[in-house]
DNA sequence: CGACTTTGACCTGCGC
DNA sequence: GCGCAGGTCAAAGTCG
């Protein structure tokens, strides 16, 4: 009984957070500091955090709300693939021997989190023009017809060149408004809104017109974002370029865990790029360290794209609304999605982006 | 001209 | 081993 009532308050505060105007930079925000929290194992269970009460219940609550949305890998799992350097080292030799069995057993976070199966569903409600805008760019490389399926199944590749990601998307056969985007891989790099917003901050960052690096920064892309950032996010924190570089191996952005979150009002996004690697055991050769060096560049001229794609930031176009059709006043050349809060399904490879 | 989409061919995994 | 279904490749076409 107090199961169900809890899980009804899990739902009551998610829609409550998803339909507040900055509900979805609190859940973040939320998520983020769950994490920082969860993320190492707890020392004690004594409660040296006195007045703390109210906090670990909604830690509590958000743990219980991704875990009944969530069937992915979890934090635990995450952890057990991090904690080479003070953790499981047995299990690892397993894992790491299981994967590359001739060689010595050299640790490989990629290989290691390669067991885990990164794929997330996603039910998406179109906004009317039939698109799903989350945040990141794609480029289709493949459509196939489905058995048993009217709807053809499209494939995408986020255009990113270190970027692996990949995404599904199939219209429902039983709802038609409704799209199944399937989400494999990790993001390994910031989402164009967020830049956007660091620009609007720190003043003109003096893009070039045609970036090399970044398709994202397309400004004539007919599926460049929406710019869905508006002043509700000016207390937003964003994110340093060094932690944005330091995702390039998987499992860095895997292991990416906020090392600090202290503004009060703010949405912390920062990153111990520093801890990051020493999690990951990665150990950059000289030529890592010139892209390293190449990517901060870029990332100074806001280049990179956000962790958190709109999709979680700015559901349905900033509306909060979860209904199918186009909040009022939007505009109708915006791409927007609609994504409802109710939904057993959410974007975890998001979340585990930040994870 | 570059970026993107389309689409048929090819590859791969899996069940029989 | 064979066939099927799903996933990917890559050349050609389209668009801004």
């Amino acid at each position: 009984m107090e199961e169900l009532d809890g899980s009804a308050a899990v739902l009551e505060m998610s829609n409550k957070y998803w339909h507040q105007d900055f509900g979805e930079e609190l859940l973040m925000s939320e998520l983020l500091d769950n994490t920082s929290a969860a993320a190492p194992p707890p020392v004690s269970k004594g409660d040296d955090d006195d007045g703390e009460g109210p906090r670990r219940r909604r830690e509590s609550m958000v743990n219980k709300l991704i875990s009944t949305v969530y069937s992915g890998p979890t934090i635990s799992d995450i952890e057990s693939a991090l904690s080479f350097t003070g953790g499981d080292h047995h299990q690892l030799a397993v894992d790491a021997r299981k994967y590359n069995s001739s060689s010595p057993v050299v640790f490989s976070p990629e290989k290691v989190l390669s067991k885990m199966e990164n794929k997330y569903t996603l039910k998406i409600k179109t906004c009317g023009n039939g698109l799903a805008e989350d945040g990141y760019k794609w480029r289709k490389y493949g459509q196939k017809s489905i058995k048993n399926s009217p709807n053809p199944r499209s494939y995408y590749r986020c255009t990113n060149p270190r970027c692996n990601a990949k995404k599904q998307v199939e219209r429902a056969t039983d709802e038609p408004d409704t799209l199944v985007v399937t989400y494999e891989g990790l993001h390994l790099h910031y989402t164009y809104s967020h830049f956007l917003h660091a620009a609007q901050q720190q003043g003109p960052p003096g893009l070039p017109k045609k970036p090399k690096r970044s398709p994202m920064v397309s400004d004539s892309s007919p599926s460049s974002v929406p710019d869905l950032d508006g002043p509700a996010h000016a207390e937003e924190v964003v994110p340093p370029p060094a932690a944005a570089a330091a995702a390039s191996p998987a499992a860095a952005a895997n292991a990416m865990v906020p090392a600090s979150c202290n503004s009060s009002a703010a949405t912390c996004y920062y990153f111990d790029e520093e801890e990051v690697f020493q999690q990951a055991g990665l150990i950059m050769n000289q030529h890592e360290e010139e892209e390293e060096e190449e990517e901060l560049h870029m990332a100074s001229n806001g280049l990179l794209e956000d962790v958190v794609p709109l999709l979680v930031r700015q559901p349905c176009g900033g509306s909060t609304t979860s209904s199918s059709s186009p909040p009022p006043g939007s505009s109708p050349s915006t791409s927007s999605i609609c994504w409802t809060p109710t939904s057993p399904y959410i974007d975890m490879a998001i979340l585990s982006n930040i994870f």
